[in-house]
DNA sequence: AGAAAGATTAGATATCTATCTAATTAGATG
DNA sequence: CATCTAATTAGATAGATATCTAATCTTTCT
């Protein structure tokens, strides 16, 4: 139901107050005044009123007025929703809105590669290393099969280590080798990281 | 399972903030780097890594080492037990430890009782004078049948003003009244401040 | 009508906390 | 062994917010 960001928040922001939680558990037993409830919880009313108005504003608590007090209760299953937006792991990973997937990746390809296509440097760390790789190896086309000179001459458009960057390339298992004969793996095959398979 | 306040507060306090929410998104859908994460989210990595271990202490989030980059993700089912607890209507009103539940009426009576036991003044709000009439009528004693210059003995004991007394007791259906004959009603026939039986 | 009670609104303040920069630790690389 | 990278820890600061006092509004009682 309500499980977009800002609403999400807003419920934990209104939650995270420990007066406000008090507040919700005195309600929830029975009904209460607005200075029965700050009485029991050494608040001043307007501290109270001004808890509970942002409660109601939420739809936590319902108030009913009689004469001029106002009975402040518990709205019973108004957390229901809330809690059902959070049971789920996987309505967590849909939180997030408007984060391009690939923007970590482009950061670390506009470090290291220069505005004319070729490498400023092989980026030493293997987690950035790897991104370039496979940044490379869109060079290759998926089933054509490369003599040892053409892959180099390809990489070297690139940067001209290319016996290092080559070697990195089969580690990764982005290229695969047989007789002198190299081709291009699925991205499935590559290797993560840590050298584990993906 | 984790249903005491200062628990649930500490929960509530780590996802009421927009950074450790969009954090909690992003390992929730694949294992993170901190600086991935810092960059994603326009932070510093002092920052990331700041939010990302109060998860950690939370066991929202595991950690992986390899090398020495971290890699973050999600420990699903970890938001289960805390929806579990907010799920139920009682599990809210259960959060109340410490406060006495008389504290309220002995707040009233307080402010209205003499050190002598007799009364100050008569309270102006419902509110208050059912409380303090709900006190007097611990003079009476249930099942027993009163004249009225007994009853109205027994209440200048307290006040002066046994007439509006006698009459408000009759009017919250503590005290009943039949060919002059008075006796006191139980807890459950009395009525509310606003005149509705309980 | 005037006074009082209960509650809310307005405005001020002090505490908490999210974020930053700078310094430190731990691991990998050459 | 010196260097570099990723991450954390330490310390400082700016912004958010929980709370208070004072003022206002509405309803009830005399």
């Amino acid at each position: 139901m309500a499980s977009d960001l800002p609403t999400l928040l807003r419920f934990f922001k209104a939650l995270a107050d420990e007066s406000r939680l008090r507040l919700l558990s005195l309600v929830a037993q029975r009904e209460r005044s607005v200075q029965e409830l700050a009485m029991l919880l050494a608040l001043k009313e307007p501290t109270a009123s001004h808890h509970l108005a942002m409660l109601k504003s939420l739809g936590l608590v319902r108030v009913r007025q009689d004469g001029n007090t106002r009975w402040y209760r518990f709205e019973p299953g108004s957390l229901a929703g809330l809690a059902r937006s959070v049971l789920g792991d996987e309505q967590i990973a849909a939180l997030v809105g408007d984060v391009p997937p690939a923007a970590w990746d482009d950061h670390v390809l506009g470090a290291f590669v220069l505005p004319d296509g070729t490498l400023k440097t092989i980026p030493a760390s293997r987690k950035k290393r790897r991104i370039v790789l496979a940044w490379m190896l869109r060079d290759f086309e998926a089933g054509r099969r490369y003599p040892e000179a053409e892959v180099n001459a390809l990489i070297q458009r690139r940067h001209w280590d290319s016996a290092t960057l080559r070697r990195e390339m089969i580690g990764y298992h982005m290229l695969a080798r047989e007789h002198g004969i190299y081709w291009r793996l699925d991205e499935s095959e590559w290797r993560d990281e840590s050298g584990q398979a993906a």
